[in-house]
DNA sequence: CGCACTTCTTAACTTAAGTCAATGTCTGAC
DNA sequence: GTCAGACATTGACTTAAGTTAAGAAGTGCG
């Protein structure tokens, strides 16, 4: 738990009496490997962060998956569309590994942000990196190729590789498992 | 200026207190239509809140253009990365019409963040929404086709398709102005 | 050990976007 | 009115991803 702590540091210092408030509506949990920690269709009503494992987010349309994010310890998990809107998800979220996160209730979270400023900038600099995050990503789809993506991802993003199968790499760059298979021969070739 | 605060009441209510303090910072502005607000290279240290007209966010690259983005009247428009990180702005603000907005500095609009817990706080709530417009529009590039794109845009936001020529919608859609023409001559086929 | 299952690769074919170039179409400046 | 420039369309060709199907490689389980 102080790890979280450690992690939020980067963002802004909470003194211990928010720390302590903060930390006392926290609810630890685990999940085994592939289980779904929200479903398709469920109202998002909490924040995960997480402190071990993996996480993906996807959306399944007619048996079809595309994932729109992965989440690592450290990061902040959960639906924001629907924790904001209060609207049924349309995303899944599964752990990958075995799974070790602190839950917080969107009630509880909403107190505090009321009782304490500080932890209200806290959620703005969190809701502003998830936007730095996403619109970088956002961007790579207008300008780049696949394989340029899969390239960045080899790159700066090196977890991905080794926690993530080939095909939900290929699902996270938009494209098929096959079309994954190819650039990556191609790749081959070239070195 | 007062729609402006009626803009933001779909946020938060400001007390007159606040509203005061905030609007005292702005400083209304001018553009001519096709004129950049913020240049490439340039680190965006403002946040302008758009009265009346529309500008496009877009990213050069060799000569290439992609437009990440459309604002209008009612928006936020601002390099939130180059705002947020203090780096280099990679992306072009330009006015697509003669425009008025209301400019914040960030010093200005810190210095608020910190005196009234109501405004970091609407800060939040902007940053929220940017994030959900952002990520609904990187799933519309994980999941649909650019055909399929073109038909959500013209569904929803017929605003672009009055104000905005053909090459930029292309653009946006992150395709090619002759494939966004092929893809009208299929659907007037179709009808 | 061998079977079943999942993942990854490969191949043949289809589909649609990119590229390049030419031709319309429209608008504003003079 | 005409000319120049910007924008949109069209056509021929290239490129790469999607689709379908088959097989190879790896993994876990009985």
């Amino acid at each position: 738990m102080e790890g979280l702590r450690k992690h939020f540091e980067k963002f802004i210092h909470l003194t211990d009496k928010e720390w302590d408030a903060f930390s006392c509506k926290l609810q630890r949990k685990q999940l085994a490997a592939r289980t779904y920690l929200l479903e398709q269709g469920e109202v998002c009503t909490f924040v995960a962060f997480i402190e071990k494992g993996a996480f993906r987010f996807f959306y399944n349309r007619d048996g079809e998956e595309r994932i729109t994010a992965f989440f690592f310890a450290g990061d902040a998990v959960s639906n924001y569309r629907s924790f904001l809107t209060g609207l049924p998800s349309e995303h899944i979220i599964e752990s990958l590994q075995e799974s070790v996160f602190w839950i917080i209730q969107k009630k509880d979270l909403y107190e505090l942000f009321n009782a304490y400023p500080n932890i209200d900038r806290l959620g703005r600099f969190i809701a502003e990196n998830l936007y730095l995050t996403v619109a970088r990503r956002l961007d790579s789809f207008l300008f780049d190729s696949p394989e340029k993506r899969y390239d960045d991802l080899l790159r700066r993003n090196s977890r991905l590789l080794q926690d993530v199968p080939q095909f939900m790499l290929a699902s996270y760059l938009g494209i098929k498992p096959e079309s994954l298979s190819r650039i990556r021969k191609r790749k081959t070739k070239k070195a």
